[in-house]
RNA sequence: GACCGCGGACGGAGGGCCGCUCUUCCCGCGAGGGAGGGGAGGAACUUCCGAACUUCAAGGGCAGGGUGCCGGUUCAAAGCCGCUAAGCGGCCAUAGGCCGGGCGGCGGGGGCCAGAUCCCCCGCCGACGGACAGCGCCACAGAGAACAUACCGCCCGCAAGGGUAAGGGUGAAAAGGUGCGGUAAGAGCGCACCGCGCGCCGGGCGACCGGCGCGGCAGGGCAAGCCCCUCCUGAAGCAAGGCCAAACAUGCGCGACGGACUGCCCGUCCGCCCUUCGGGGCAGCGCAGAGUGGGCCGCAUUAGAUAAAUGGUCCUCCAAGUCCCGCAAGGGACCGGACAGAAUUCGGGGUACAGUCCGCGGUCUGGA
RNA sequence: GCGGGCGUAGUUCAAUGGUAGAACGAGAGCUUCCCAAGCUUUAGACGUGGGUUCGAUUCCCAUCGCCCGCU
């Protein structure tokens, strides 16, 4: 397995998962974003992402979330095993580069205490 | 050479590392892994038109929607025809675009002696059928805005009253204009020219134009107000539509096995409860199944996803920009890449766009 | 992807094709010992660009922005 994969595994993607990790309730809010977490049934880290239209053209919001991607892709292993998370930009997010992403996603599990501390 | 306008082309290049998506091959029981290859645009934007395609409806009319001077040209996929097949060739259309022309409006320049009219040239604009089919609306001003008893006037007349529509005035618009005649004053009342309408002739493929003759003009504007006329038009849209399996509400049907057999036949065995012994309920099995949430096809012959890929980072180079040094050629530093991203496909229109290059035209300037 | 609708003062809404109004809000003044309330008064807008018309907020076209619906 690669490192710093990035597959369809680590992707919510059905309807039912989306609502899943709504229900069960957990919302951090830091400067920059707006994320929903839960715990899964199997070790793998999963993310969901979600751009509001008032974030700009297509080509903004694909780079927002371009951006978050990667940070998230590139920092995974922080996260705790079977981390669920959906991450919604606020409207002016201020997520220029990918610095900005990774501060902005360090930010949120410091203060959601969804870092790797077990191990 | 500089600036401006119009049209066209391009719209960063190369590489390393980490990733995404599709596909071919290989490895692996499998999850997956490896190698090779493909992976945004001229506008992918907008959704303003049209076509293909799909489903539904189809007998006609009305309604509704669209269209609106003339000629030519352009145009994709599909369709039709021909050729032995891949494929090639030919033909046809709507919307829209382009070119040219006609007519009208506005502006500018020139010409006939000055001005108006008229004639010629240039530029811009025009959804450019119809106002005797009907309805509606024309504010303010003005006497009067559409069926006209005419305000100041003019003329006849002592007056009452009558005749007038030339002049003044209002307005975007007031019963064709100018001139001469005519008259009590006037008026197409008469005449000439122009305008208008009708007819004939000629030119042009045609819109239309020109000439001749006739008609004294028989009565405002707005149809991008309703409307009438011409021509076109069935409706919806890939969230169209087709298919697959799963779980549940609900409905319908059904004892099981064996033997015989076209079919009513025979034997054995029987989950529970109620029973008025006909049967009923629950469970089980089979079928159907609104809605829900998935998957496949549609969906791509060089993108083909579906919470939706085409990215991140670093290095070198190339334009452009700012600053500094220099008379200049040039050098150095910093900064830094427009508008914008496919979701069935195709054609046209519209809009956005840093910068570079090419062509054409205009203005100014320099040299020969 | 597709189909509808709407743009008027700072905000919420009006207006047969002819002067753009109302309420709340804002500023100024009066009143009060001061504030609030009240009274008087002022400023402020037809998204943008063309076209039709004598004349467009209104009609037509284009463009920009916003909202709603369809699995």
């Amino acid at each position: 397995m690669k490192q710093f994969a990035f597959s369809r595994a680590s992707r919510l993607r059905l309807r039912k998962e989306f609502e899943a990790v709504f229900d069960a309730g957990n919302k951090t809010v830091t400067r920059e974003l707006v994320a929903w977490h839960s715990q899964g049934s199997d070790d793998a880290r999963k993310i969901g992402l979600m751009v509001s239209r008032k974030t700009g053209g297509a080509v903004e919001r694909n780079r927002l979330k371009r951006l978050l991607r990667e940070a998230f892709r590139l920092t995974q292993r922080e996260l705790k095993e079977g981390t669920r998370l959906i991450i919604y930009p606020k409207a002016g997010c201020a997520v220029k580069d990918l610095a900005q992403a990774r501060g902005a996603l360090e930010t949120l599990r410091r203060k959601a205490r969804l870092g790797n501390d077990g191990k």
